[in-house]
DNA sequence: CCCACGTGAGACATCAATGTCTCATTGCAG
DNA sequence: CTGCAATGAGACATTGATGTCTCACGTGGG
């Protein structure tokens, strides 16, 4: 029998799709399922066979966005080192996932619901913890509260994203724009603080 | 004849069922026209016969953002003084519509059709404008474009309307937290930079 | 009083997206 | 070769939002 075979088509094709989609609803969030399908180069009704309408749809985006969002997290180690380089590393691990996050940003579809993946509020509370870190150890200043300061990085990252996504900033950029100014905001300052980084 | 009264009673009611609509549309992007109609205290109808469809109900909010965005400019004066004031200055005048920006924000629709309003790029010049003024007086760093600081500002005033909406800060710190990341970001400065503030 | 006007309520048609079905084709394994 | 499984194409019904219309009501001015 070819259950293996089966089980391995359905899963790196549905990992497809989702991408595709990913790529395709990232710019334009009122995609219809059609145009979906035919961005992964699937017909309406095979993109049917693997989802079961546009909601589980988007509910598979979001949990591959938890998914991704937690292995960055993994990858940057955010308990290792000095805070401020942690956040280096976590927007540096993040930036794959900048569009999806950017799409699943603007769902609100999502949110307003009664019940919510509580996916989100794991990632939240790991960053809080690295902000609240920083905060203890003196790096971080201590009137912003890390709920802000989370929300904030993934206004930027959405930003970013968005930013990039209009050819108005160059990708490459894109590591250095976010965590400078999540970092050391616009003002220019005399201690040595920033200024070393890898720009142009 | 009461040409005056019935312009006068137009406008008003004009207004009024626009702010409703940008108030409900703020946290539930997918509101049904019935559903602005009633938020706004008056019948599917007559809501019809003020906005053609939701296209011009849309269109109309986004006129009236660019409009309350460009009075916040002027009122924030932002060639006066040092840069960095005009900055929180425009967060201040900008509160009151951030609730309707971040709606715009996630608006796409508006962006991703062949012409849109050219009002946007009016307000990105003008802020783009202060964040090079900023540079060119020494008091902004160069490593980040005005370009991306003007959409970061944006993103962060949308993420701002978000987490207060969703009341994981109170209404009070808006201008704080937003200016002061903007400006200073999350690393604790030793200059006596941006200790100062009207905090909690 | 009487009329004009704005309004609310609702009926009705329309339209786009979607859910569901069938059927022919393709490709592959036995 | 033969049959199974997945697919693509398309027909069809459904659903929800929307556009459009009519009609009755009430209010304010002449």
């Amino acid at each position: 029998m070819s259950h293996v075979g089966y089980y391995c088509l359905m899963a790196v094709d549905r990992d497809h799709v989702l991408r595709s989609a990913a790529a395709l609803l990232t710019h334009k969030a009122t995609a219809t399922l059609d145009e979906v399908a035919r961005a992964a180069g699937i017909s309406r009704a095979t993109l049917h066979r693997h989802f079961a309408g546009r909601e589980a749809l988007v509910r598979a985006l979001e949990a591959l966005g938890i998914e991704e969002c937690e292995a960055a997290l993994d990858a940057a180690r955010l308990e290792d080192g000095p805070a401020a380089d942690a956040v280096r590393r976590l927007v540096r691990e993040l930036e794959p996932a900048a569009g999806l996050l950017s799409f699943l940003y603007t769902e609100n579809q999502l949110f307003e619901g009664e019940e919510q993946n509580e996916g989100w509020a794991r990632l939240d509370e790991r960053i809080s913890a690295l902000f609240r870190r920083g905060q203890l150890s003196g790096e971080f200043r201590i009137d912003l509260t890390p709920a802000w300061l989370t929300e904030a990085l993934f206004g930027l990252i959405a930003s970013g994203a968005y930013v990039v996504l209009s050819g108005r900033v160059a990708p490459k950029d894109f590591h250095h724009m976010i965590a400078e100014l999540m970092l050391g905001g616009a003002l220019r300052t005399e201690s040595a603080e920033e200024p070393r980084n890898e720009e142009s």
